[in-house]
DNA sequence: ACAAAAGTGTTAAGTCTACACCCATGA
DNA sequence: TCATGGGTGTAGACTTAACACTTTTGT
């Protein structure tokens, strides 16, 4: 079949911003540019779609290569194409955000990967419109966190009632009453109450939950409502 | 500067979903397209993106080239890119959707421009994937317009309540209460009330409203909550 | 025994829902 | 005068927010 023809073709890379939860702190996930322009410098994990890869096959490729994380959450967020944005020659990004558990990263990011945690105060400067997207990835993790359990994602697989409210407190810059947080949770129905407790923050321990699975999936797109004052913010 | 070699140039496009509301029922416009393949076949209003032209600025010429609608409210969508979705060549298509008051461009469509429109019942086979990204505007433009109040968007500058609660009912095929509505809708402060009224649907005549444009612009981003009962919708 | 974090219940305020009647007008 | 759609208020149910004390246990 003839192509289209005089029209400008050009790159299409995939960019990613990966959030952790250090239990403090929300942070994203950088790396040092293997290559020119920007060598060096502070990235987001990113790459080029290859001819015959589908965008969600190359974003989750370039997560696998450069950090060995797969099978996490992961979200189409928004587009950028501006002419300029890569010197070098004209690219399309299409940035995503993922969520994952920072724990389980650690170990192994910094021993085989080139890949830092970065907390999202005191962040580096970044290469291209990285910045750009960073922004807009937190402004749309507090929207969409408001109203789906998608905070559940950086935890562990068990973790406790108080982890899980410093979460949302960090990513919401707030302080939230413990006995209303923990009845709004419970309320949902998507947490199992395990015997085991967290004994590591506390002399008395705090128990471990487990998100129930299918509950989470079937309530996934309900709009739950854990934050108080939703007035407050802001997409 | 070097290039970045051994990868592989596709083109990008832009496809807007254009909303319309005719009173009744909520309305997409759709252009016959003018090329191969496909030639002759509904489409989304679609081109491609230039070489100098930003993303955005590619979306408000097509809308003005295929249309002559400007100056509309426009969104980004989500990115489109499998590598069989144009059978030409690989494009990626950045999917926009644009509400838009039908009326002001009713005339001027049908005289000329090939474009019509279509009530999202009873629709048409569209080319490529271009059904798939009015399933996801559909889904959007609901979730969106639960929280923020887009929907004004495709009224007249002056309008009733009737009307605009015709329009939440369409968007989320349910009935709403007309004393609760009003309440709701009058309690935001993003309505004034005008002396005119509109005696087109009654006897009695309805009175027009306008938007309160300082608020609208500054509760814009708030979550506002015209539809009783969120716990039904999904995104 | 005390310090530090976990866990739990009630009340008042506010919001939401359900519901029915009168009004204005043109035909 | 009557048919049609426009406009308005209230009471009960429910939800939310504010608030403080007891429990556990390691040191």
């Amino acid at each position: 079949m003839q192509k289209y023809s005089k029209q400008t073709r050009l790159l299409l890379a995939v960019d990613c911003i990966i959030f952790g939860f250090d239990g403090d702190e929300l942070k994203v996930l950088l790396i040092k540019r293997g290559f020119n322009p920007e060598k060096g410098n502070w990235s987001l994990m990113g790459g080029f779609v290859q001819a015959t890869e589908s965008i969600d096959q190359a974003a989750n490729r370039i997560l696998k290569e450069l950090t060995g994380i797969e099978g996490v959450y992961l979200e189409q967020l928004y587009t950028f194409a501006d002419p300029d944005r890569d010197p070098t020659e004209r690219t399309a990004s299409v940035c995503h955000f993922a969520l994952v558990d920072i724990h389980k990263y650690e170990a192994q990011l910094s021993n085989d990967y080139r890949a830092e945690w970065f907390p999202l105060k005191r962040f580096p400067k970044l290469i291209f419109d990285h910045q750009e997207m960073v922004e807009m990835a937190k402004k749309r993790i507090r929207y969409k966190a408001a109203f789906h359990p998608i905070l559940f994602e950086l935890l562990p697989d068990k973790f406790t009632l108080p982890q899980l409210q410093n979460l949302y407190e960090s990513v919401y810059s707030t302080s939230i009453d413990k006995r209303n947080f923990s009845k709004r949770v419970l309320a949902t129905g998507l947490l199992i109450k395990l015997t085991e407790k967290d004994k590591t923050s506390s002399k008395r321990g705090a128990f471990f939950y487990r998100l129930n699975t299918q509950n989470y999936y079937a309530k996934f797109q309900a709009f739950l409502n854990f934050i108080p004052n939703p007035d407050t913010l802001r997409y």
